[in-house]
DNA sequence: GCATAAACGAGACGGTACGTCAGGTCTTGAA
DNA sequence: TTCAAGACCTGACGTACCGTCTCGTTTATGC
């Protein structure tokens, strides 16, 4: 959001409750219409506050979305549930379940199409969505290896690739089945899926 | 596009020049200025074309712009490398290869995010686009169990499952690193990536 | 309308039934829609013929619309009814009657509107309507002489002048009247007309 | 135009400089292009304005072109010249004077050939054109009683008729000769309109 | 009687303007 | 200085007509 440190110590204070009230009303826009029907206009009447109060906080449609749909991913949690293979799976349906809100479908999606056109963006949606989540396979990372489920990691470097490797594999599956395929993550594909994530696809493909 | 088997035989026909000079304006202009820069206006005339005739054949951006990027994909082939691994990684580098065109980067996502709302364009969008190439899936499959690398499938029904399962795992991580991660899909990744699909993520992780 | 005497002697011949069904359409789109809302493919839709047979004789809607109203003012005509008061009064009430129908209406006043920038539009305009009118103020006039209501002229010039200056009083006073005050030109207010006329003002005035 | 007696106190307050510069752009682009060729687009830039400003304030070309044009008809006067005939000869010089201005010319007819469909049109130019130059007669009735040139009135209804009559006398043969006929309204031509109007037809013509 | 040539219907074409809408900025007066 | 309100400029939207241009078809004449 916007980070203002330096006290701006006059004048009347900004509305607290209108930046929450702000990105309530664009979840709930985004949930009614979208994220190309999604206005900055309605947005800000659905707030019960003026567009300049907006636009005096964020600098436009995507900028907002993004802090909109960001505290969305930040419920995702691990519990430790015994088993690598459980803790995926249950991560897996998790963040399908996020996904599934009509608030994160088109929202997410629309910013990351911006997003490659604007790099201040891309940025953005990194440290405020993507980067965050990596806690999750660092967390099951560092519980498999505690069980003995995965070995010690030997170079660093190594095992850094890898843990971009397998978020951008867990990730992206989710992502692709729900939002471009459009089926639904339910719980036999997530079992299905880890099964591959752990055995291999040979493996995995001889005995169901 | 637009089916036109059932023939209006009466009347001028229409240009068949028009439909290829606005597609390929469309991708140059997606190149130019991106999925939310693009005007339609814009492409009725680097097309040299009325926008009348524009909105003649596609009902507006979105359509447009699924048939537009929709070619890219089909030049992706198969060629058989000898192993499985090979013909993985060979259509890994193709793809990402497709998808660092910039062309393809922003309106594949903003079509998609729009195709959250619209049923319809999730339907034209998945005959276009995905459903096409999940022949690669098929055609590599068959060929590694010709090889013996994989066992003949069993039940028809769950072979289906896994074409999809496998489909949403690659295209879904090359997707992901590309578009969302925006790191580089090259031959150490792609070489990862199948070690772990191919092994499961123990055994790709215990040796390097 | 469009002279043919240089004959095109070979080919098919223009359909005749064409020409009235465009006018008669023309004058039912006027009824209908009014000048402004007057298109010429829906005039030649009514008229079942293609909007290229309708080019093919009209240079626009303009020149369309002369022709299509001119007709209406052919019918006005000069009984004798025995004083130049009743004649006047006779002729001003037909013409009031022609400018009460819809379809002149408007059509009208807004070729002369557009005829003030147009200066072909304004020659067809004075052949196709204004001229063929004044013969009415010459049949009067003589009329008249030969009852012994007026003298003969003296002076061919004078009398010309005095039979323009009789026109634009006659018909200004019943258009003004009529599309302008927008009030009904009645028996009674033609009997008041021509009473000022005749007899001028201030006898008008001073007894009813 | 827009009364906004009803004071909406908040908000920006609509610029006025805007709505004198569009009423001015109206009338300089109805000299250059005329009624037809005039462009809502092109006024708005005429003006240094937004075409959103120029509709938040008129619904559409008619509207405009009423206001624009109502205001030429404003400086007419009626300076006392000493006899009813030559007041007369003054005001048809002025109103033809108006009448010659290119701004005035296409756009009176233009707008009246509007209003013979649209009611709410004819009402707005009957209180913005027509009925605010009546004051002409009535003023001019009242100077010539006091001079005995015409008789008091007895019943007030027939004067009140008669007003009408003159004025659609009047006003009709100047529009006449000039946008119809399209023939010039110099002092000869005014001298013989009034010889007739206060004299008569026969009287006129007897003697030139 | 059969070729020629123009007219015909249909409808696509390149344009231009329409009137609306959203984005983002600016100007009020009140808090 | 912020706020609500709303006017402002900009520029794209999708539609409607314009007048022109192919098409394939029809219809009189003239060789």
């Amino acid at each position: 959001m916007q980070s203002r440190s330096s006290a701006p110590r006059t004048g009347r204070p900004r509305s607290v409750e209108a930046d929450e009230a702000i990105l309530a009303a664009t979840r709930a826009a985004l949930v009614d219409l979208g994220w190309s029907g999604l206005t900055l206009g309605d947005v800000a009447t659905r707030a019960g506050v003026a567009k300049t109060t907006l636009y005096r906080r964020w600098a436009g449609k995507n900028e907002l979305v993004v802090d909109a749909v960001a505290a969305l991913f930040d419920e995702l949690e691990l519990p430790d549930r015994g088993t690598l293979a459980a803790d995926i799976e249950g991560v897996v349906l998790q963040f399908a379940a996020i996904l599934a809100r009509p608030e994160a479908r088109s929202g997410l999606l629309a910013v990351l199409a911006e997003s490659t056109r604007d790099d201040a963006l891309r940025e953005r949606i990194r440290t405020s969505v993507v980067d965050r989540q990596k806690r999750l396979v660092l967390e099951g990372r560092a519980r498999a290896q505690a069980r003995g489920e995965l070995p010690p990691e030997s170079d660093p470097s190594t095992a850094d690739r890898t843990v971009n490797l397998i978020f951008d594999m867990v990730a992206g599956a989710v992502v692709h089945r729900t939002l471009v395929s459009a089926e639904p993550v339910d719980e036999p594909w997530a079992r299905s899926f880890t099964r591959v994530l752990l055995l291999g696809l040979p493996a995995a493909a001889s005995h169901p």
